[in-house]
RNA sequence: GCCGGGGUGGCGGAAUUGGCAGACGCAUCGGACUUAAAAUCCGGUGGGAUUUUUUCCCGUAUCGGUUCGAGCCCGAUCCCCGGCACCA
C-alpha cells in the first residue's frame, strides 16, 4: 500500500468536478442568510506570489466554513487590471499591447487560483480595465463632478520623474514614489481632485462602528490629522489688509511676539517690494524654495528666516509685531502663516533664540516650582497651566482661556473657530495610458463639460504611443482628443489624463453584487441584500490608501442614494506578510518561494494547510520548507488512516443518535476528543479566525485516533470509526478541500463534502465526570488529584489535606487560608 | 518627538476570563520495521541540580509593585516592528 496520496490526480479531478457542477455559484437571495466574504483583488502581474496564496487561503476557509454553516456565501474574485506594469511591459517589449498583456496575465493567474482549489463564483468576475467596468468608474466621476466633489485646480503636486506622472499624497512615502521609490519632485500643474476632505469627519467617526485592528484605525486617524483651533486675523496697516493664521493655541495669543510666513505666501510680494533689503529677501526666498522637500520639512534641519521689514498688529494686545519669512512654515498646511509664541512652542522658541526675538511667557505651570520667568526660559512650555500677562484672561486655565478668548474673538470678528486637517484632497489625474479616461470635454464656448452618462464609456483609444513623455499618451491620439462638445455641438478637446487606479478599486466590491447590470453600477436592492462586506481580508499596506479611498467612495455612493450603508467593510482582517529568512520575499534578495513549485511538489492542500498552520493570520509568517513537509506528512497521515479502513466502513449506516451508547472505554476517549475538537475548531474559526490553533486541534484528534488504533489493534469498532472519520473530514474540509472530498467519497458518500453541514458538538460528550485538580502550597504546584467534577468545596479541601505532599509542606506551619477554584486548583497558604 | 503593536524553548508558535507555562508542528535523540536506507509506526526532548521510574530549584526582555497566585494587571526601563512628524 502506498504511504502517500496522489495529490496531483485527486486535486485535478475534483477541481474539474466542482467546475462542471458549478458548485460555488452564489444565488441572489434576501439579506437574511447572506454572508459576503472578500479578499482584496490582485493586480494581474501574471503570477501568484505567496502573499496571494495566504490571503486567498484565509478567505477560502472562511467562505467554506460559512457555507457549511448554512449561510448563502458571496465569495467573488476579480482583477485590479489597470496600472503601470502593463504599460511598462508594452514599452519594454514593443510588440504587446497593455490590454493583451493584462488579459494574458489574468488568464494564467486565474488558472493558478483554480489550482489552489479556491471556491470563487467566477460568474461574478470583474476586471477594472474592462469597458463594462470602467464605464461605471467614469459614471461615478461624473456624479462627483456634478456634486462638486470632483474639481480641477492648479497647485504644487508630487511628480514622480521615473513614472512620469503625478501622484496622490498617499502615494508618496518618505518623499519617494510608493511604486518605484524614486524621490518625487514638486510641479505646479492643473489637475483633477476628489474632495475627500469634505468627508474627513465622517471618515474619523466611522471608525467607531468598525471591527478593525486598532492600529489600522490609528493609522487612518494620524493620516487625517484633525486639529481644532482658530483662524485669527492680524491687521497689517501698511498694505491695508489682514494676515490670517491658524493656531491650536489661541489661549497663548498674548505671547505672540512675531509672525512667520511661508516663502510661498501670496502676500510676500506686496510686503517686501520697495523695502531696502528687497534683493536680499528675494534671494533668501529663492534659496528656501530651491531646498529639497526633505530638507525643508525635516524637524532636525536648521530653522532659517529673514525679516520682511513689515509689521502686523496683534489684535488682542494692539502691539506691533515683526513679520518674518522662514523655512519652517509650510504653505500647504493651515494658512501658510503662523503667529509665533516662542515661550510656548518649541519651534518658535528655537527660531526666536536664533534671531533674538522677544520671548514672552503667558502660561504659568500649576506647579510653582517650575515657574517661568520670561527671559530665563530654557525651552518652550507647552503643558497645562494658567494664564499670566494676558489682561482680563489672567488666572484662567488653558482650557477655559481657549473658550473665553475664542468667544470674544468671534464676537469682535477677529477670528473664528476652525478645524484643520492634514488630509488633502485626492489627486486622481495620471499622465499615463493604461487607466480609465477622465470623462471630460473642454469646449471654448461652454468650458469644462462632463461627457453625458449615455455616452459612456469614454473608450481608451488603441492608436497611441505609450512611451511616457510627461504628458498623457492619449494626447497623441487625434481620434481621441477631438470630440464634439455635448452642450453646443462645437469642436472640443477631451481631457487626456486617466484616473489613478485607486479610483477603480474604490468600488469594485459593489460591482460583484450585480456584475451584469447595464443600467447602473449596481442596483439598490442587491446592495441591500449583500452590502456591506461582512469580512474583508487583505494586506496592511493598504491601511491608508485603498481603505480610506474605499470608505470615502462608499460615503459618496450613499449620498448619491445608491445604498444606505456608510461603511464598506464591517470586519477587516489585516493579514501579515510572508517572510523568508526574516525578510520580505523579493527578487533582489533572491529569497522568493514560487507557489507553483510548492503546488507541483506537494499540492494545493499542503500549501494551504501549511500557510494557515504556521502562524495566526494577522502576524507575519516565516516560510519554512520543513514546515511544509510537516503539513504534507499530516495530510498523508489522515489519508493513510482513512484509506486503510474505508473498505470496512463505506457501507456502514451510522446511527448518529445511538452511537455513544455502545462505546467501550477506549472509544469513549476518542469520542470525547472528537467533540472537544469540534468545539475548538468551530470556535477558533468563528470567533477568532485563528486557523493555526484550529488545525493543531485536528492534529491532536488524529493523534488520538492513531493511538486508539494501535491500542485496539484487531478489535476496532468500525461503526464508531465511520462516525469519527466523517466528522474528522468535515472539520478538515475548509482547509484541505481536495483530500477531504476524495476521502469523503471513498467512505461511501455520493454528494460533495462541501455541500454538507458543519458538525455540531455534543455538550454531554465533552462534559467530564472527573477532573484533575492542581494542588498548590503557597502558589507552588505540589501535587495533583483526580476528583469528581461537581465535588463540593469542603469535600475537596478534605481530600487535599489528606495528601502526603500537602502534609509534608504544611507540617509545623500555620495555615492562613485555602483558596479553592472549582475544577481548577486548590492553593493552601501557610506561614 | 507623538501614537499604535510586540518581546515566551534550538525554530514557527500555544496558553481564549489572573489559576498546571511551552499545546500542535519543525528540528533533534532513542526504539520498532528493513540485509540496509528512505518512508512509516511508537516514545523522549525548556535549563539546572539530584539519590536519575526520585525529588527539588530556576525560567515568559529587565527591574519593581499588586495578588493566595502574574506570560497575562500596574509603574519604570531596554529592545524590535509599524504609522505620523518643523502640521502651527
Amino acid at each position: 500500500m502506498a504511504s502517500h496520496y496522489d495529490f496531483k490526480n485527486i486535486e485535478g479531478k475534483w477541481q474539474k468536478e466542482w467546475e462542471n457542477n458549478n458548485l460555488y455559484h452564489t444565488k441572489n437571495k434576501d439579506k437574511k442568510d447572506n454572508y459576503y466574504v472578500l479578499e482584496m483583488f490582485p493586480y494581474p502581474s501574471g503570477k501568484l506570489h505567496m502573499g496571494h496564496v495566504r490571503v486567498y487561503s484565509i478567505g477560502d476557509v472562511i467562505a467554506r466554513f460559512k457555507r457549511m454553516n448554512g449561510l448563502n456565501v458571496l465569495h467573488p474574485m476579480g482583477w485590479d487590471a489597470f496600472g503601470l506594469p502593463a504599460e511598462n511591459a508594452a514599452i519594454k517589449h514593443g510588440n504587446i499591447h497593455p490590454r493583451e498583456w493584462t488579459w494574458k496575465n489574468i488568464k494564467s493567474m486565474k488558472e493558478q487560483m483554480k489550482a489552489l482549489g479556491l471556491s470563487y463564483d467566477w460568474e461574478r468576475e470583474v476586471a477594472t480595465a474592462d469597458p463594462d467596468y470602467y464605464k461605471w468608474t467614469q459614471w461615478f466621476f461624473i456624479k462627483m463632478f456634478k456634486n462638486d466633489l470632483a474639481y480641477k485646480k492648479e497647485q504644487a503636486v508630487n511628480w514622480c520623474p521615473s513614472c512620469e506622472t503625478v501622484l496622490a499624497n498617499e502615494q508618496v512615502v518618505n518623499n519617494k514614489c510608493e511604486r518605484c521609490e524614486t524621490v518625487v519632485d514638486n510641479k505646479e500643474l492643473e489637475q483633477w481632485f476628489l474632495k475627500i476632505t469634505d468627508y474627513a469627519d465622517q471618515l474619523l467617526e466611522g471608525h467607531q462602528k468598525l471591527d478593525w485592528p486598532q492600529r489600522v484605525k490609528t493609522m487612518q486617524k494620524n493620516w487625517i490629522g484633525k486639529s481644532k483651533g482658530m483662524r485669527i486675523k492680524f491687521p497689517i496697516k501698511e498694505i491695508n489688509s489682514k494676515l490670517e493664521v491658524f493656531t491650536t493655541r489661541p489661549d497663548t495669543i498674548y505671547g505672540a511676539t512675531y509672525m512667520v510666513l511661508a516663502p510661498e505666501h501670496p502676500y510676500l510680494d506686496q510686503l517686501i517690494s520697495g523695502k531696502e533689503n528687497e534683493k536680499r529677501i528675494r534671494d533668501f526666498i529663492k534659496k528656501i524654495k530651491d531646498q529639497k522637500e526633505e530638507e525643508r520639512t525635516s524637524p532636525e534641519s536648521n530653522k532659517e528666516g529673514i525679516f520682511t521689514g513689515s509689521y502686523a498688529t496683534n489684535p488682542m494686545t494692539g502691539e506691533k509685531i515683526p513679520i518674518l519669512i522662514a523655512n519652517y512654515v509650510l504653505m500647504n498646511y493651515g494658512t501658510g502663516a503662523i503667529m509665533a509664541v516662542p515661550a510656548h512652542d518649541q519651534r518658535d522658541f528655537d527660531f526666536a533664540k536664533k534671531y533674538d526675538l522677544e520671548i514672552k511667557a503667558v502660561i504659568q505651570p500649576h506647579d510653582l516650582e517650575r515657574k517661568l520667568i520670561g527671559s530665563k526660559i530654557k525651552e518652550a512650555y507647552s503643558e497645562d497651566g494658567y494664564l499670566i500677562n494676558s489682561d482680563k484672561y489672567n488666572n484662567l486655565n488653558v482650557k477655559e482661556a481657549f473658550e473665553a478668548i475664542a468667544d470674544d474673538m468671534e464676537e469682535k470678528n477677529i477670528g473664528n473657530r476652525e478645524v484643520n486637517y492634514r488630509l488633502r484632497d485626492w489627486l486622481i489625474s495620471r499622465q499615463r495610458y493604461w487607466g480609465a479616461p477622465i470623462p471630460i470635454i473642454y469646449c471654448n464656448q461652454c468650458g469644462t463639460v462632463p461627457v453625458p452618462e449615455e455616452d459612456l464609456p469614454v473608450m481608451l483609444p488603441d492608436d497611441v504611443e505609450f512611451s511616457p513623455s510627461g504628458i498623457s499618451p492619449l494626447a497623441k491620439s487625434d481620434q481621441f482628443v477631438n470630440a464634439k462638445c455635448p452642450k453646443c455641438g462645437g469642436m472640443g478637446k477631451r481631457e487626456i489624463d486617466t484616473m489613478d487606479t485607486f479610483v477603480d478599486s474604490s468600488w469594485y466590491f459593489l460591482r460583484y453584487i450585480d456584475p451584469d447590470n447595464q443600467h447602473l453600477p449596481f442596483s439598490k436592492d442587491r446592495a441591500r441584500d449583500w452590502f456591506p462586506v461582512d469580512q474583508y481580508i487583505g494586506g496592511i499596506e493598504h491601511a491608508i490608501l485603498h481603505l480610506l479611498y474605499a470608505r470615502f467612495f462608499t460615503k459618496v455612493i450613499r449620498d448619491l442614494g445608491l445604498t444606505i450603508e456608510d461603511e464598506p467593510f464591517t470586519k477587516w482582517l489585516a493579514q501579515g506578510m510572508v517572510l523568508k529568512d526574516g525578510e520580505k520575499m523579493s527578487k533582489s534578495k533572491g529569497n522568493v518561494v514560487d507557489p507553483s513549485k510548492i503546488l507541483d511538489e506537494y499540492g494545493a492542500d499542503t500549501a494551504r494547510l501549511f500557510i494557515l498552520f504556521a502562524s495566526p493570520p494577522e502576524k507575519d509568517l516565516e516560510w519554512s520548507d520543513e514546515g511544509v513537509e510537516g503539513s504534507n506528512r499530516f495530510l498523508n497521515r489522515v489519508w493513510r488512516f482513512v484509506d486503510e479502513i474505508c473498505d470496512e466502513i463505506k457501507d456502514i449506516q451510522v446511527n448518529q443518535g445511538q452511537i455513544e451508547t455502545n462505546l467501550d472505554d477506549e472509544s469513549k476517549k476518542v469520542y470525547r476528543k472528537l467533540h472537544e475538537t469540534i468545539q475548538k475548531v468551530t470556535e477558533d474559526i468563528e470567533n477568532r479566525l485563528n486557523f493555526n490553533t484550529a488545525i493543531s486541534a485536528v492534529m491532536e484528534l488524529v493523534n488520538e485516533i492513531y493511538h486508539y488504533q494501535s491500542t485496539k489493534e484487531d478489535d476496532l469498532d468500525f461503526e464508531f470509526l465511520s462516525y469519527t472519520t466523517e466528522k474528522l473530514l468535515l472539520l478538515l474540509a475548509p482547509f484541505a478541500p481536495h483530500l477531504t472530498e476524495e476521502l469523503w467519497h471513498k467512505i461511501g458518500n455520493q454528494s460533495s463534502i462541501h455541500l454538507d453541514k458543519w458538525p455540531e458538538y455534543n455538550k454531554k460528550a465533552i462534559k467530564r465526570d472527573q477532573v484533575t485538580i492542581v494542588i498548590q502550597v503557597n502558589g507552588k504546584v505540589r501535587d495533583r488529584v483526580k476528583v469528581d467534577t461537581e465535588i463540593p468545596k469542603e469535600e475537596l479541601k478534605e481530600i487535599v489535606f489528606k495528601q502526603d505532599k500537602v502534609k509534608k509542606y504544611t507540617e509545623n506551619k500555620e495555615i492562613i487560608k485555602t483558596i479553592v477554584i472549582p475544577k481548577k486548583l486548590v492553593n493552601v497558604v501557610v506561614k
